[in-house]
RNA sequence: UGGGCUAUCGCCAAGCGGUAAGGCACAGGACUUUGACUCCUGCAUUCGUUGGUUCGAAUCCAACUAGCCCAGCCA
């Protein structure tokens, strides 16, 4: 029954190879944003990773704010992080933890380099380092205060820590090696002076860890075993190591480096974003074309589409750009058992059933999703006088057209075959109404089979209908283009990516505003409420993506 | 004195010296209470290039080529 033979990614090659060499007896791993802003997907493979490894090893998952850094933070943003987080089923338990309150320790393992003669207090301004640093082919050169004595360095280190020195007169440098290829390895600057207010910690601080030597201890202090992170970060490995080593953390927890998610044609980039809000092309960070979390919720997304979609990517060092067909996907295969299909008529037009009873009412049990009968049944009224969709009924239809036209029968969904007899126009032309007649013998889920008809359309009882705005989304960037322009920089945005309908008719089974759950509306695709800007009784829906060449008529 | 990383179908991705998995997309066909779903079928004689080692190479070696990342007191 276990056949399946899914190949472990190259992590969890590494993962095993560690354990089997004993070098970790367990497994833990950590998600560690900076709250600077909000989630997108490219974050939620880091954390689907970093979770499922844990879980799939029996280990430990930490959520941890990589807090380091004051100017850029935010309350805001650690509130809506770890909402998005737990939405995606990332479960880090009571693991939940602040750079910010080790702090203390990273002062401590400063002193203890200090000591060691490892770190410095350097007087050099920020144009001076620079200078100092050397270029990608020029080895650096020395620091006039590197050989500081131990005693020096420890008094200045106190000093600043106890704020007698300006943002920028000094900062701790770690003492490697200035002529290192690698430019991280130059004396790398480890603490700064910034009298700034913490969001965590308040004033108690005027220093702050740079990133490079907090984000080892902090994975020390957890035990984190595994701390993966993105490419970038590759030539930081020997200084991550450095750090772990040079303060003494045993066992050390071992850097691993994977490539980031892109998806084609799709903007994830902060700075653009911002843009894209400030210009009002899009109506804020969660507005549904784009892919924060918190916007893939809104757009019907599930956390479990999600999930599949980083399992289907997989994980490699390989760069690349994953097509938005594929998350696509991901969306449609999770919906179609779990979800109910309704009727909605986006462009509607009138049918008149001219044989059926002008005051009756029929309340059809229709099934929810005919391929899970677990979702039960619904009531649909079916009467008279029905919506249906514009497009499924052709005055001259092209060969190989299958639905209403004069002369020919379909189905109804969920309800009777109906055979067009005529149609009405206005002055210009423009079908108004489409007459036909009803079989009742034909009723679905009769067992009828007397004769077969080749389409199937979908319908509202005009007298029970609700109307309702429906917004279809299309891709935000120009797909012939691509993203950014390449003289300027700018973006190529598509000007169709949304169309609001306000026109629509939807089966009165919609009883108000239920936050973001989605549905299948028959032959046009999956919506989902949008629980942002409904109300009981103006109901919004959100296209989250249409059926596969539903409605793609053959060439 | 530059360093690090990557390269397998349109896209993602297995493969780890024994003769190219899988998924998405696409194209045919069957079925159909959604032109959906489901089900079949097709889709890399070739792994960035060129040499070499080997009975045998996507896998090992060498040289080239292309792409990404690095010179924050950001993460």
């Amino acid at each position: 029954m276990g056949e399946e033979t899914v190949s472990k990614n190259f992590i969890e090659q590494e993962i095993d190879k560690d354990l089997a060499e004993g070098v970790y007896q367990e497994v833990c791993t950590r998600f560690p944003p900076e709250p600077n802003g909000y989630l997108h997907i490219g974050h939620a493979k880091s954390i689907i990773l970093n979770s499922g490894l844990a879980k799939k090893y029996n280990g430990t998952f930490h959520l941890r704010f990589d807090d380091t850094n004051p100017t850029k933070e935010d309350m805001e943003f650690v509130e809506s992080i770890k909402a998005d987080v737990e939405w995606l089923g990332a479960d880090f338990k009571d693991h939940l933890y602040y750079a910010s309150d080790y702090f203390p320790v990273m002062y401590e393992c400063a002193v203890k380099l200090i000591k060691k003669g490892k770190a410095f207090v350097c007087d050099l301004s920020p144009e001076e380092i620079r200078e100092y640093r050397g270029t990608l082919k020029e080895p650096g050169k020395n620091s006039p205060y590197r050989d500081r004595p131990v005693e020096e360095n420890l008094k200045l280190f106190e000093e600043m820590k106890n704020g007698v020195y300006k943002d920028g007169e000094k900062v701790l440098r770690a003492k490697i090696d200035m002529a290192s290829p690698n430019i991280n390895m130059r004396d790398p600057v480890i603490y700064r002076v910034a009298h700034m207010t913490h969001h965590n910690t308040g004033n108690q601080w005027c220093i702050y860890p740079m990133y490079d030597f907090a984000h080892p201890i902090e994975d020390a202090v957890e035990k984190i075993t595994h701390s993966i992170c993105t490419l970038e970060f590759e030539d930081h490995r020997p200084l991550y190591d450095w750090v772990v080593r040079e303060c003494e953390f045993d066992p050390a927890p071992r850097q691993i480096e994977f490539a980031k998610l892109y998806l084609t044609n799709v903007v994830t980039g902060k700075r653009y974003i911002k843009k894209l809000v400030e210009d009002g092309i899009v109506d804020g960070w969660d507005d549904p074309r784009l892919v924060s979390i918190a916007a893939l919720r809104r757009r019907g997304f599930t956390p479990e589409s999600l999930r599949m979609f980083v399992e289907l990517c997989g994980v490699s060092k390989a760069q690349g750009s994953v097509d938005y067909a594929m998350l696509e996907y991901c969306i449609r295969e999770d919906l179609k058992m779990k979800r109910s299909r309704m009727m909605a008529v986006l462009d509607p037009i009138k049918l008149v059933i001219d044989n059926y009873p002008e005051e009756e009412t029929e309340w059809l049990e229709a099934e929810n999703n005919l391929e899970n009968e677990a979702l039960g049944k619904r009531k649909l009224p079916f009467c008279r006088e029905l919506y249906i969709e514009r497009d499924d009924f052709m005055i001259e239809p092209p060969k190989k057209y299958f639905r209403l036209f004069p002369g020919n029968e379909v189905r109804l969904m969920q309800a009777y075959f109906v055979k067009c007899t005529d149609y009405e126009t206005d002055a210009e032309g423009n079908v108004t109404v489409v007459h036909c007649t009803y079989d009742p013998e034909t009723k679905s889920g009769s067992g009828f089979t007397g004769r077969k008809v080749k389409g199937t359309i979908h319908w509202v009882a005009a007298p029970y209908a609700k109307q309702a705005e429906v917004r279809l989304y299309e891709n935000l960037i120009d797909e012939e283009k691509g993203v950014y322009n390449e003289e300027d920089g700018s973006m190529n945005i598509n000007p169709n990516s949304l169309e609001v309908r306000k026109n629509c008719y939807v089966e009165p089974n919609f009883d108000g505003a239920k936050a973001y759950d989605s549905f299948q509306f028959v032959r046009t695709g999956y919506f989902c409420i949008d629980a942002k800007d409904s109300t009981p009784d103006a109901l919004v829906f959100n296209r989250i993506v249409s059926l596969k060449s539903s409605f793609k008529l053959p060439k």
